[in-house]
DNA sequence: ACGAGGATGCTCT
DNA sequence: GAGCATCCTCGTC
């Protein structure tokens, strides 16, 4: 039984430090791959102007108004697909950008999907390149779809806060949170 | 290590 | 038509 629920369905910052150090794996074209997550980001909903769901349900954000625990893909600039964990009630749109993580398992089929062996998952689009992931999984579930969280509760962790990357509005929360090692 | 600039296409005003 | 929740390459230091 997974603490997961009851993690993504409260507050969308607290979910944010709650999903570092924890695994994210990915099921596709068959073949596993994991990463640990290592940076992440808070969105909330209409009370968050850096939000896409601020400005109410649209086409593309339609996911992030389902249930704690869908995942929400979108394309940014054109090109590249990112990653979120939606949190909250449904009806609130609020998720958490999955920005970075650390290869552990299917590192090779990563370095084949990125076309390169470094930098492989140290980046929203990248993580979701090394992933296999596209629009094609948004709106489907983190807790048992092809793309799903696992492993416990990572046991300690060290966090850093700071501000969100790449935003204008409401640019000052430090509502970006990332794992520092060792521990 | 770090910064500038271009690529690229969808979303919403 | 403006604005992106980005990444890569190539230039400097």
């Amino acid at each position: 039984m997974s603490d997961l629920p009851t993690l993504l369905s409260g507050d969308v910052v607290a979910a944010a430090r709650g999903l570092l150090g924890r695994r994210l794996r990915s099921e596709l074209d068959g073949v596993v791959c994991e990463v640990m997550l290592t940076e992440v980001e808070a969105y909330g909903g209409a009370e968050d102007p850096a939000s896409h769901g601020f400005a109410g349900r649209t086409a593309r954000n339609a996911s992030m108004f389902r249930a704690a625990g869908t995942l929400y893909v979108y394309r940014s600039y054109g090109i590249h697909w990112c990653l979120n964990a939606v949190t909250g009630v449904v009806g609130e749109p609020a998720a958490v950008l999955l920005r970075a993580g650390r290869p552990v398992r299917g590192e090779e089929h990563m370095r084949r999907r990125r076309g390169r062996a470094d930098h492989l998952c140290d980046g929203p689009g990248k993580l979701a390149q090394a992933l296999g992931v596209t629009g094609a999984q948004d709106g489907t579930s983190l807790l048992e779809g092809v793309v799903r969280l696992v492993g416990e509760p990572p046991v300690r962790r060290r966090i850093v806060a700071g501000p969100r990357v790449g935003i204008s509005r409401a640019a000052e929360r430090p509502w970006r949170f990332r794992l520092v090692e060792p521990l």
